[in-house]
DNA sequence: CGGTCTGCTATGCAGTCTGCCCAGTGAACA
DNA sequence: TGTTCACTGGGCAGACTGCATAGCAGACCG
């Protein structure tokens, strides 16, 4: 669970350059190739790196408007809501939380206009009250999981 | 801009088992190599996958919660508050967003009580007037991208 | 203190993949 | 009709991976 700063370089080494193999790595790091092949094996094996997946970026894909909804739920609708919304491909990410709404979602569009559809897409349904959104005008921070892996690492050091 | 069938199932491919090789994606694909090459190089160029960085898990990392913030800002104090938010490790992204707020951020934090910092960090600033947030209960649907390529991919056949 | 474990280094080997090249083909287009 | 473009199928040298081995240093424990 913890991880030390040959761990945190490693990350950052391969978020920067994914291409990298891990011979080449171990080069970088200066360390032997097997100890690199272990410390991956591990981060993955512990569910610190997920995987290696395409970041896809919906904006080449012809979906540039990014927007924010905050949806009201009926009570005990909760799950018919979130296999409605998991249907609908326009929405990337679903959250339950606490506060004002009860779940937040991330949509994205391929215009304002398509916004309206992909929204009435989304609240036409049953269990949701009430919608507010918020559309993403500029995002400042992309993003980013370095700075906390930097954070978190830097506790430990490296002892061979 | 547009991409094509062979495009999607190229990206699904990838997302689902981001260890493999061109060869064995030509192979699984039934096109030649090249041809898998080809397009990768152009999904890159223009754009549409961003990279292959490693998918961090901050949970993993020790710090499983996450929270929605909507910072209002005061006016022309954008800039520095956007400054400001990105040298905090625990602000993953952020937003300039139209609405209730003026800025919507994702936080992570180590526990309840360490959010309580994290967001005392975040609002400790001048330019930031009020800021309400929302704790992740329940991730429902992780940020997945899929769904989205397969719509877009859908349009545009595969021509050989 | 000596035994045991774990993690790192260093090295080797066979199999596989990558990057690059080329010639040929079929479809779209001017 | 001629040109252009994308795809196919093949070849080649070099590099990398996965796997295995052995030695070494520090931590832990009875």
């Amino acid at each position: 669970m913890a991880i030390d700063r040959l761990d945190g370089r490693l990350i950052e080494l391969l978020a920067e350059e994914p291409r990298i193999g891990v011979l080449e790595a171990s080069r970088r790091l200066g360390v032997a190739r097997g100890t690199v092949q272990a410390r991956l094996d591990r981060l993955q094996a512990q569910g610190v790196i997920r995987g290696f997946g395409p970041d896809v970026d919906p904006a080449a894909l012809g979906y540039p408007v990014t927007a924010f909804a905050t949806l009201e739920i009926k009570q005990g609708q909760g799950g018919d809501v979130r296999a409605h919304l998991a249907t609908v491909p326009e929405v990337l990410e679903l959250h339950t939380t606490t506060g004002r709404g009860d779940m937040l979602c991330r949509l994205v569009a391929r215009s304002n206009a398509d916004l309206q559809r992909v929204i009435d897409r989304v609240v036409g349904f049953d269990g949701i009250v009430r919608a507010s959104t918020a559309i993403v005008m500029e995002n400042a921070v992309p993003l980013r999981i370095i700075p906390l892996v930097q954070q978190a690492s830097s506790q430990t050091p490296y002892r061979p």
